[in-house]
Parts: structure tokens; sequence; C-alpha cells
DNA sequence: CGTGCTTTTGAATAGTATCAAGGCCGGTGG
DNA sequence: CCACCGGCCTTGATACTATTCAAAAGCACG
């Protein structure tokens, strides 16, 4: 089903911020073990809206956006995440919450049974901890998110979804520019509006020579530019 | 400073679903030692949204809103608090997020230094771990929030703001009703909307038969019929 | 070199915030 | 006890922003 890869074990891994490499050495072999790796290619679904997640995923290399689609057939962008974060978590397994998560581009991803990450919390207290932090920011800044978002007009919010898919997702060309290949779909999806409202906050930002485009690709030209049109929430960023 | 009162011990109280009932017996007790105890009565700030907190607030009993302000000077609240529920928690002090805690009623809070949370973290598997699930689970509904909130209308969010203020910091009548004596400014900054369409929104709700007033104090006469019209986004209620 | 998808731009519409005024209620002081 | 005052609530009119619908242009693909 899912293209067989060399697993790449968790001593091996590069990825220092990986939460995995918060458990001790002992663990740190048990886990890199038992842990199901896989490569999924670009577009492809990690896992998908309909069936439930019996553990939690750690990212290893690559981007993945994470979705959720509403009753009336809406999608919308809930993060995005890349190497080093985890997802697929839940809490709870009988709470329903539908989100999927597909890989924006190839994507390295090690998965944990919930069996197997439950013994690690109770034998790795900083591991415990740090995730307990990492939800915890991530709390706040859906909360800033929320608050924000009531109170921006579409323009800032397609502001804020360019700034932030350039920061998960964005990959710097020769001169250091942040460029982003999400479509405006996409980014309409993080910004909680459509398509066509984000073609015309593009175009408006082109104008005034903050971004240039190629073909559809984004170009951050004025980084400090497209941050001044947020400067009312400079918490937030 | 704070109005002084009897302390009441973790051994004694009667709030099950705090957090601090998961730590083992002995640190039940030093907890209960070093923890601060504090009764704020209604309207007054528990912590405001200038100042850092050194630790965590766990209510064990009334009811709090949590509440930050932007650049603009336009507050809104955050999430509501009952006993049981922690809030203040930094995963990191150096973060900038100014939130602030109102008490809604005579509010009985205690309070627990950074050096004593980190120590029972590290000492308390089953607490850090509990504490863990609390966030993943805040993070899944406030995602959740953004996500329909981006596409609900003003009196679709302002019906969840009923909903949310009555389970919460409702009380019920004699005939089991659910009663909210929040303002209508405060479920405005819930909804994310002003208190015209609040006050808009409610009067075509009496109007339908769902509310009925009792001066300002609103009464919720069909629950299902207030469920009923937020039935496209049942997953988040 | 078409075909289909994404992007861009325009025009019409609908929904919501804002501004403004009047009503209700509780508190205060005469 | 009554009149006044101020805050909150309600309702209306207006202006504006954003969504929707529509159509044309650009780009990738076979």
């Amino acid at each position: 089903m899912h293209p067989k890869t060399n697993k790449i074990s968790c001593e091996e891994c590069a990825t220092t911020s990986c939460f995995v490499k918060r458990t001790n050495p002992e663990w740190l072999g048990k886990i890199s073990k038992f842990k199901n790796q896989v490569v999924y290619p670009k577009g492809q679904y990690i896992f998908s809206e309909g069936s439930p997640v019996f553990g939690a995923y750690f990212i290893q290399s690559g981007d993945v956006k994470i979705v959720s689609s509403s009753f009336s057939g809406r999608q919308n962008i809930v993060r995005l995440a890349k190497a080093g974060h985890m997802m697929g978590h839940k809490g709870e397994a009988k709470e329903n919450y539908p989100i999927g998560a597909v890989a924006l581009n190839d994507a390295r991803v090690c998965f944990l049974n919930n069996e197997l990450l439950y013994d690690a919390f109770l034998n790795n207290t900083h591991f415990t901890i740090e995730i307990m932090m990492f939800y915890s920011k991530e709390l706040r800044k859906s909360e800033m998110r929320n608050k924000f978002f009531a109170q921006m007009t579409t323009d800032e919010k397609v502001a804020y979804a360019i700034l932030y898919a350039g920061e998960i997702v964005g990959q710097k060309n020769s001169k250091g520019q942040i460029m982003i290949t999400l479509s405006r779909q996409e980014l309409a999806q993080i910004a909680g509006t459509n398509a066509e409202q984000v073609s015309r906050t593009i175009s408006q930002m082109k104008n005034e020579g903050l971004l240039s485009l190629d073909g559809r690709c984004i170009c951050i030209e004025n980084l400090t530019g497209v941050y001044d049109l947020l400067s009312e929430y400079e918490q937030f960023i």
C-alpha cells in the first residue's frame, strides 16, 4: 500500500527538534525499533479525514498540511507542519474530530501507536513535559489566531497566510528571498477566505512592490513591508 | 492587598476534576502547603494583561473570563473557565502574550508558582499527562472554533456564544432551563462581533421562541432549537 | 494545438459594522 | 417617594466590505 523505504532509525535521525529525542537512550532504541516509517509522495494523504487515528505521527522530513472539511464540503487548512512537528494525536479516542494530513512534498513520517506512545509518556518525564509545552504553545497561538482573525480585514488575513506559509513551507531563493508555491486556494484555506480575494490581495501587494510573481509562485520582495501590514497584531506574528 | 480567607486545603477540596488531584498523596500535601489561595470578588482581576504570570492558577470554585485586548483597544474573551480549570500557565516565560483573568462571580483560586509546578511535573507522571491531554483537547477545540468561525454567519456565532456561555457559566432555574447573565457586550466578545448584532440576534431568537428575556438576563426556552441553528457544525459543539 | 485547471479581473449582491437615537432599568439624591 | 441621571439595551438607517457569480486570460498537460 505505502511505498517501502529504508527506515531511518531514531539514533541516525538528524531531526534534532523531534520530541522522541527527549526520551532516554533505552526508550529511543525501543521507539526506533517499534515505530513505523513511511515516505509519502507529494499530494498523498498520510491519514484521511474519515478514519480514526490510533497513535501519533512525527515528521522526520518534508512538509505537511493538516486539513479539515466541514459539512458543507468547504475544506480549510488547520495548520502547516514541518520536520520535528507532531500530528494526529488525540487526547481521547472517542472524540469526533475529522482531520486529515496531506504531504506538500515528499515527506518521511514516523508513526507511534497509542500503546507505545503512552508507555513512553509514563517512562519519560521530559518527553511528556515537552509535548505538554508544545500543546500549550500551540493552544496559545491558536487562541491568538482566533482573536485576531475576528478583527482582521481580508487583506490582513491574506498577508498573514503568506507570512505563515513562508515560515513553515517557504523556500529561499538565491537572493535569500522566501518563495511560496501554495496555490491561491490553499492560501485561502489558511486565511479563511476564497481564492478570488487572495488573488486580489496578491495583485495589490505586487503593485506595491511587496511581492513578485513567477507564474503561480509567490516571492516575498519586501518582507518587512509585509510585516508592517500586520503591525497592529505584532504579538501574534 | 487581596482579601484574606480561610484556605481550603487540597485534601479537603471538593473539586474532584482539579488536576492537582492527580498527584500522589505526598505531593498533594506538598502543593496544598505551598499553594497560595485567594477569593476574588465579582469583577476583580485575578491577573491582568500587563504583568507576566510566574506560575499557574487552578479554579477551586466560581467562574472566570479570560480576556485579551488588541492594539486598537478592542477586548475579546478568549475563553470562559470554571471550577477545575487551569489558567495563566505559560509554556515559555519569554513569550509576550497579554491575557488577563476576571472573576465573573466570587471565585476561589489557587496559585502554584513555576518552581513548585515544574517539580510536580517531574515527580507526577499522571499529573503531567492529564495536563498534556487537557491542552491537546483545548487546542482541538480552539482549532475547530477557528475553522467554523471563518464560515459562520453572525447569527450562528451568537448562537454559539450563548450555548458556550450557558455550558460554562449558565445557571439552571427552577424549570431546569439555562440562564445566562453575561452582558451583550461580553457575548459579543465571545462571538467576535459587536453588542448591536448580539442584541439583534437575541431579539430574533426571542421572536422564534428559542429564548426569553428577563431584563438583561437570557433564558434558553428551547435548547434543542438553538442547537439546530448550529447543526452544520455539530462536531464543534 | 486543443483541453482542463488555476488565476485574474469585473460587476452585482448580500451581509455586517458603524453611526445615531430612543427606551428601559437601576441607582442616587433631593 | 419621586425625579433625575447614566449605563445598558434595542432598533433603524447608512455605508462599506467581502462574497458570489461570471467570464476571460494564462499556464500545464497530453
